[in-house]
DNA sequence: TAAACATATGAACAAATATTCATATGTTGT
DNA sequence: ACAACATATGAATATTTGTTCATATGTTTA
């Protein structure tokens, strides 16, 4: 026997009316956009990584690469994916780069996924 | 002139023992990787956006494909991915599998991520 | 000024990921 | 039992992403 829709889904609406209704209610593609990229940041093992060591110190380029055993231009190549997402800033010393984290959001949403992963 | 290192960096440490003294504060290879994958989840357009319509609604399958114009096998596998990290629970009934959030942590989540991209 | 060092970046390559397509499994209604 | 429907999944393909390599730019020191 076919299943009343109101019992399945709690709702009079047929599955039809009901994906009219909610297409409506979708999250835009803007939003959905940018809140991707947001999340992409934070998605790879190097620049999680970066952030860490950077919540500890203001770090130079070639001392990242140093301490993570990985060649310069790698961490050349993250630090701008960073930069671009305004997750950190340079600071301009002589030769050096000199980064840091743009703001304390930053440690803040590392933490927190840190707390959901060894909870 | 070269610069004192204790001027650039904070520390009488030279770069190489900086960096030799910084490699035991590395994020761990594991935790790194558990971290990445948490993020990676969220970073996916298709993902929010159901990880968005299951925070207003248990829906099935061919329910969040209709209303996010997009193919079942999409949607599916999809939905894999959210099953295999957690964040969505399916439920038989019938033909249909009904999926919700496993948890509220998803939705914090989801709108921690939102408000720093509207701020 | 030349050599050494620090960083940035474009191009090539490799690896990971998302979608489509075809199809298998299982359930419902006739 | 059969046809229609709902979902899942492996394989193929297209796209994205991360690293390497070569090299360009700019600063310091000899």
């Amino acid at each position: 026997m076919e299943e009343n829709l109101k019992d399945i889904c709690g709702t009079d609406m047929g599955h039809e009316d009901l994906i009219k209704e909610n297409k409506a209610n979708t999250l835009c593609d803007d939003h959905a956009y940018h809140l991707a990229e947001f999340f992409k940041v934070y998605s790879d093992e190097t620049r999680l990584k970066i952030i860490h060591l950077l919540s500890l110190k203001e770090l130079c380029v070639h001392e990242i690469a140093g301490i993570l055993d990985m060649s310069q231009s790698a961490i050349s190549h993250q630090l701008k994916v960073l930069r671009n997402q305004k997750l950190v800033k340079p600071r301009k010393s002589g030769k050096h780069v000199f980064y840091s984290l743009s703001d304390d959001h930053v440690v803040t949403i590392f933490k927190n996924g840190l707390d959901h992963i060894v909870e």
